[in-house]
DNA sequence: AAGTTCCGAAACTCTGCGGTATCGTTTTCC
DNA sequence: GGAAAACGATACCGCAGAGTTTCGGAACTT
């Protein structure tokens, strides 16, 4: 009671929604998401979320009725502002596009909707029907995206009909979560290269392309393997 | 930090070991492992750990500071029985290599293993210490058994020098953890031989051998691409 | 046998958090 | 302007769990 922030009644004008719920619910979940990004679930506490939003503990138990509520509320509404797939890239080539679908400016965002996941994977044994909620919130957009170049990729027969795309469009998704998520490694634009180059392209035989901004020296595996059998058990 | 091991007898003593500390510490982190499977992270409390050692709390804080500390010890104990760098397959083949890595017998133990990862995603975004732990005694020994696997191709002639290894070694046993963690899928041999036989071995430029086992209606994406020009950049 | 050391059990303290209640203040509605 | 409603803050309750302490007893030592 003795000192107390001052609200900072920023200068927006629509911060006056005193009667109904209007964007209070919002910020209270966006808060719960930023808790959640911060210390992960089980550090979660309501008076952690009640300062983060800058909200009395008391308004968030008139709104939800328990905390598990509250988190299962912050994650549906998480859904938003995906990968959009209306709008992929097409520069042409498979490479291109894949490395047009990297928003430096996303990281950010990127990195929160991981720690998100992360916090949530403790809670899914606990409610199985949050079980897809984190991995279809952050990695299959993902990689329904990469799965749609692909496709695209051989609609125009730039990569054969016969390639595993189930599987390929998985895989940078899931290891750029893995990584970010467990290995703390940035998920940054050489790792893109890398997994472009090395990993997804070679397995769909195409050679990365060496015209503009190869960026780095390495180069995939040559197609040339010799035919010959390969050296059978050495006893 | 905690344990001395001093000469490495087993199955020697144990029944009293009075004196020093000799299997109990492991008993300690084994009960430590089995609680965080069965309840995990959020669920484990020091007297479950104790009642399921057959051990007083006390006996636990003589060996160890804190849960914390006692939590990444087991995790980081769980690196043995894991893959043996030392008797890695040798089929001839990559193929056969990278699939007779997988032990079906091993089901039930990998079944525990991924609860307890999944437990500890809960607590990665508290403790940078438990990410590096559990990814270091997880994924980094297998990854390294399919590097090993891999130069050992190379060094055969099986695969081209120039395939990027360092990232493809790291791709499956990543695909598996995360496909464990959060996407709650089993890992189980239909997936590995997709992976094996759908990314892999076609970016290191390998047919899968039509032969035995193929277990799976799918196929690989032929090398067969025609030298066409994939049609480049659209303008 | 006596002494020492470590053990398991259990009682205990203390901290932190979920959830509730209260109060003074601010906003909206009429 | 005045009442009602919702707010932020804060004090409070109950409980669960992390550590601590104590104690009787078992096992190794000499």
């Amino acid at each position: 009671m003795h000192d107390k922030t001052e609200q900072p009644d920023e200068a927006g004008a629509m911060k006056r929604g005193r009667k109904r719920d209007a964007s209070l619910d919002a910020r209270l979940l966006d808060a719960t998401l930023d808790v959640l990004a911060e210390v992960g679930a089980a550090g979660l506490t309501m008076d952690l979320v009640a300062a983060r939003a800058g909200v009395g503990k008391a308004t968030i138990y008139r709104r939800w009725t328990a905390k598990s509520e509250l988190i299962i509320d912050a994650v549906a509404q998480m859904k938003r502002n995906q990968v959009d797939l209306e709008h992929l890239p097409d520069t042409g080539t498979l490479r291109g596009d894949l490395l047009g679908l990297f928003k430096p400016q996303s990281n950010e965002e990127r990195e929160r909707r991981l720690k998100i996941m992360t916090a949530l994977a403790s809670l899914l044994s606990q409610d199985p029907a949050l079980a897809g909620a984190a991995n279809g919130a952050v990695v299959e957009p993902w990689a329904a995206a990469h799965r749609a170049l692909m496709e695209r990729a051989v609609a125009r027969g730039e990569i054969s009909a016969a390639a595993d795309i189930a599987t390929l469009s998985q895989v940078i998704p899931s290891m750029a979560a893995y990584r970010s998520l467990v290995q703390r490694k940035s998920f940054d634009f050489t790792f893109l290269v890398s997994m472009v180059d090395g990993v997804i392209l070679p397995a769909l035989g195409i050679e990365p392309s060496p015209d503009h901004e190869s960026s780095s020296p390495r180069r995939a595996a040559r197609r040339t393997r010799p035919r010959t059998e390969p050296a059978r058990r050495k006893s």
